[in-house]
DNA sequence: ATAATATTAGAACCTATGTTCTTAATTTAA
DNA sequence: TTAAATTAAGAACATAGGTTCTAATATTAT
């Protein structure tokens, strides 16, 4: 695809704040007013390359027929993920079952999708209390938890301890014959806990913090 | 407000729905041919009702010159903020001037607009090292900071203390006499800062943060 | 230098499209 | 029922605005 000249460039700028300035496209003349374009031909003939190299549409004999393309435009910018509860310490950190997962949300997260691979395995929980403060996580934070079994070394992930009964939110290492993993607080001041590969559930995997401070 | 009769909704989804499909609003022929209605005048007539009870927007003399309101529609539910540099210890935090902020930004980060009040006075800067993992700031976040100098106790801000000639990343505590200023570290095992108020220049203050992992 | 390609200019043409006026039918209010 | 709004029709008008043609000038490639 051929690189757009100057004007090109202007054009379709003007093209965009136009449009979303007013909510409709501008007139040829416009753009050549605009622009500092002496003929409506000359538009047109910038126009057929913005065309052709895929940045706008146009339906010809309409006037103001010009729908930009610009595929970050068009596509969706935002993800929209359940919060489905709370974590707190020593409580059992909820896991979305395949009912909770429609019928319980408190609210919906907005977020830009780049901080979600995939939209559906993907929620969050608000942490109450400092007890991961030692994950760098605070009070008040919100985790975005992605469902998954695969985890690799050195990932952040919420852990089902069967024998204990309960979930924690660490580091986990895998040892080299893979049949236990040491369980890693951020906080060096807090110990390691190791236990057999079988006795634990990964549930899913941090993906992300966010901390919305005053 | 009046409401709107049947023919007044069915032109004002049509409206809406021509404009998503199309990229641009239709003519007032084209509303008359979908909507089933004998007249242009009628469109008109309709449109000015609409127009009235604040639904669309009419330039007038202008082809297709309707901009439909519906506050949802318009509102953007992103924002994108320049990321401006990278925050490393000891270093001076880098501060948008009015020349830096248009010129430097090395990406724009999208956000949803729920985290950020105020748009243009707020930029984003990646954390490199572990230099505020006291602040529970970990290597590779990025964190969100609006320009004020308006810091209440216990705000989290960028501070410039001239004495030094750094800035840092602190919560703010103000004295009695708010002649003085006591800079606290979140982790309890590092020392806060006492300094003059008068040696420091509050840069902004951190209004989220952010960190995405594996 | 010469040819090929990309870009600019201006004008004329034509129709797509908003505007307006008059009249009539409906609906609502009194 | 009668009067007042509201809504609908149709036609004529004026112009906003897309198209097209010819020609000139820059840019780039050979």
């Amino acid at each position: 695809m051929k690189k757009l000249s100057e004007k090109q460039k202007k054009v379709l700028e003007f093209l965009t704040n136009y449009t979303d300035a007013r909510g409709y496209p501008p007139s040829i003349r416009d753009i050549a007013a605009a622009c500092k374009i002496s003929s409506t031909s000359v538009v047109d003939y910038n126009l057929k390359v913005l065309e052709n190299g895929g940045y706008i549409r146009r339906d010809p004999e309409v006037s103001r027929g010009i729908e930009i393309i610009e595929s970050s435009r068009r596509r969706e910018k935002v993800a929209e993920i359940p919060l489905l509860g709370y974590v707190a310490a020593g409580e059992p950190i909820p896991v979305p079952q395949a009912d909770t997962w429609t019928s319980t949300p408190l609210e919906m997260i907005v977020l830009p999708d780049n901080m979600v691979t995939d939209k559906k395995a993907v929620y969050a929980l608000k942490v109450k209390g400092t007890s991961m403060i030692d994950a760098l996580i605070d009070d008040g934070d919100t985790i975005l938890v992605r469902q998954t079994q695969e985890v690799r070394n050195g990932d952040m992930a919420v852990v089902w301890l069967k024998k204990e009964m309960e979930s924690t939110l660490k580091r986990i290492y895998f040892s080299k014959t893979r049949k236990k993993v040491r369980l890693q607080p951020a906080n060096r001041y807090m110990e390691p806990i190791y236990t057999e590969l079988n006795n634990i559930d990964v549930q899913g995997k941090v993906v992300a913090v966010i901390r919305l401070l005053g």
